[in-house]
Parts: structure tokens; C-alpha cells; sequence
DNA sequence: TTCATTTTGGACCATTCAGTCAACTACGGA
DNA sequence: TCCGTAGTTGACTGAATGGTCCAAAATGAA
């Protein structure tokens, strides 16, 4: 999944991943398919994986729209840590576009339960008077959404985690009631 | 640019250049050096329409804030016209990440031109009275950028034009005065 | 026309690619 | 101990890769 993660499909061969999984060729065979479906099996661990997180920061905060800032800030990698990788969902689709149905059901699914869960973490937050009353949750969720996906391509061009958190928390005080 | 822009560097094959471009193979190395130089070119071929259009949306609108709106508008593909292909800056940020040097270099470049350029809108937004004399401009302007780079995830994602300029339009009016 | 320079076409090269094959080893049950 | 299965290994294949070479053709100036 890392070797992916980073290199994306096309520029990863299979000595790349048998050397990163150190494992024989054949046992990658047998075990996974081919490359391509290597590729798809790593992409939707990954896409469980980051969902898993993203609802866990979503509810582990102190108010609904404390957990969409620290959602958004969990795409941000730490000053020191890691390197960043950037969105590997975000990496797919740049690569291979919206025609691969695989690409795209695998996409689908793991959006839909974001989307619902952002609904409703906006209309409580909209019910507990962080945001005016008028706020149009759909639209909302999905301009988070797309933020998402702008602060991801931002952390891979290598912004200043600094200015992404910046930048995450002006996003979720324009939500929040004057 | 087009055959770079919809299948990447590493997924486009000389072949698929040659055919492209109908010429022969040496004639390609004469004009540009090896495969990566032309991508190179390409790609700041494509930046530089991509910014130059980006201006002059921003510019030729009735006021400020609407030349913000028709800027994002303006990354969102025609609900007829010719398919999602994203953004070749995008899909090359998110193949390369950030170590490649010439391309953060060119990165670098079209960001700060347009990052000087929204600063201004924003400024002139907000003393015509379009936003709050509040407005953090520095930090509105970086959240617009993410949110371009997200719009055009989103485009490539095959995401509905409609829903896309929803979220341009509502993260516009998140900016505008009460 | 002549001749030097540029541009083109196609054969060619070594390398790398994803994927296959068959021989071999390790292991667990009877 | 025997044997069948599972997993591993490394050699191998044909195709495709990026890049080079060289000769033929086109071009343009004198």
C-alpha cells in the first residue's frame, strides 16, 4: 500500500512491491491476482483505514463543528513527522480520471458514508447553534468535502502544515454563527 | 499536453506522443530533449493558459467577489461539453508529490502569481464593501486556492457540474458580508 | 543547379515490464 | 515414515519501454 501510496500505480513495478513486501513473485500472484488488483486491495484498505479516522475525529471532539476542525485537521501531517504523502484516494483519481468503474464504485462507497456522516454531524452542530440556523447542510458537507480534497493536494505539494491549519480553521469559523 | 493531461507521465507511452503529435520519434527528441523535458513543457504550457484564464475570469466580472465566483465557476467543466480531464497541475502535484525540484519550481511560479492576484480581489472586495472590513484576506485567499485544487479533484472524480458550482457559489457567499 | 544544413522515417538497441512455469522446500496429518 | 498440499524460488517469456543511429529526404541560400 505504500509503495502505491507514493508512486501511484503506473510508475510502481513489481520488483518495487516485492522488494517492499519481501515476498517471491509468485506468492504476490497467488495471493493477490496481478498488479492491478494488488492496487485495487491496497487502495481499499487505505480508503477504510482514512474513513475509519475521519469519523473517529469527527465524534472525539468537544462540539459538532470542533469535529469537523479536527477532521480537517487530521488530513494535515505533523510539522516533523512523515513526509507528506498526500491522499492516496486523491492520487486515484488524478491518475486514472473518472472512467475505471472499479476506481470508481470503490470511490462512491467510502464518499456516501462521508457525506452522511458530515450531514449529520452539520445539522447537529446547526441544532446546538454553532451555525445560523439558515445553514444549508448539503451544500456545506459537500464544500468540506471539497476542502478535503484541496487540503490533501495541498499537503502533497508540500504547503506549510502550518498554513493548512490555517486554512482548515478559517474554512470551519465561516460556518460558524456571528 | 492533452495526452500527458488525461493519462499522466508515467501512463503515457512515446507512442502514444507520436501518434499524438504525428511526428516521428527523432524529430521529438530533436525538438525536446527526452520524454520528461517535453512533459515539462507541456505542463507549463498548460499552466500558463490555466493562469491567464484565471485572471481575466477574475478581472472581467461586475465586481470583485463575482470575478472570485466566476474564477471557481470557471474550473468546472460544461455539462455537455468535453469530459472531466481535472487539472494537469493537480494530477501532476499528485504524481510527483513534492520532491521533484523542476516541478516545484514551476509550481511555485503560477501559485504566486495567482496568490498575489486573489490577495488584491480580496482586498478590493472587501474595502467595496462586498465582505466584512474584518475579512482575514491572507487566509481567504489561501482557503480559495485549496478550494480550487478541490474543485478540480472533484471535477476529474466525475463529480455533477451542478453540485461543484453549489459549492463555488456557497463558499463564495460564506465570504460576502451579512 | 549545387551544396550544406535541417528535418524526417524507420530500423535498431538494451533494458525493463508484467506475468508464467516448473522445480523445490516446508509442513501437517495419517 | 510417507504423502499431499501450500508456499517459495528463480529462471524464463514475449511484449513494450525510452532512447539512439543512420541514411534518405526536404529545405534554403548562393
Amino acid at each position: 500500500m505504500n509503495v502505491f501510496w507514493d508512486r501511484g500505480f503506473a510508475a510502481t513495478s513489481l520488483d518495487d512491491l516485492l522488494g517492499a513486501m519481501k515476498i517471491g513473485r509468485q506468492s504476490l500472484y497467488d495471493a493477490f491476482g496481478d498488479k492491478r488488483r494488488l492496487y485495487l486491495e491496497a487502495l481499499a484498505h487505505y480508503q477504510r483505514g482514512s474513513i475509519a479516522g475521519h469519523l473517529e475525529r469527527l465524534k472525539s471532539a468537544a462540539s459538532p463543528l470542533a469535529g469537523i476542525e479536527a477532521m480537517l485537521l487530521g488530513l494535515i501531517p505533523d510539522e516533523a513527522g512523515l513526509q507528506a504523502k498526500g491522499c492516496m484516494g486523491v492520487n486515484a483519481i488524478c491518475e486514472f480520471g473518472a472512467d475505471d468503474p472499479d476506481l470508481a464504485t470503490l470511490r462512491a462507497g467510502s464518499e456516501s458514508v462521508l457525506h452522511r456522516a458530515l450531514i449529520a454531524q452539520l445539522q447537529a452542530a446547526r441544532s446546538a447553534g454553532e451555525t445560523l440556523v439558515s445553514l444549508d447542510v448539503e451544500a456545506a458537507a459537500t464544500l468540506i468535502e471539497t476542502l478535503m480534497s484541496g487540503i490533501r493536494v495541498g499537503a502533497r505539494a508540500g504547503a506549510s502544515p502550518e498554513a493548512l491549519r490555517e486554512t482548515a480553521a478559517f474554512a470551519v469559523a465561516r460556518l460558524r454563527a456571528a
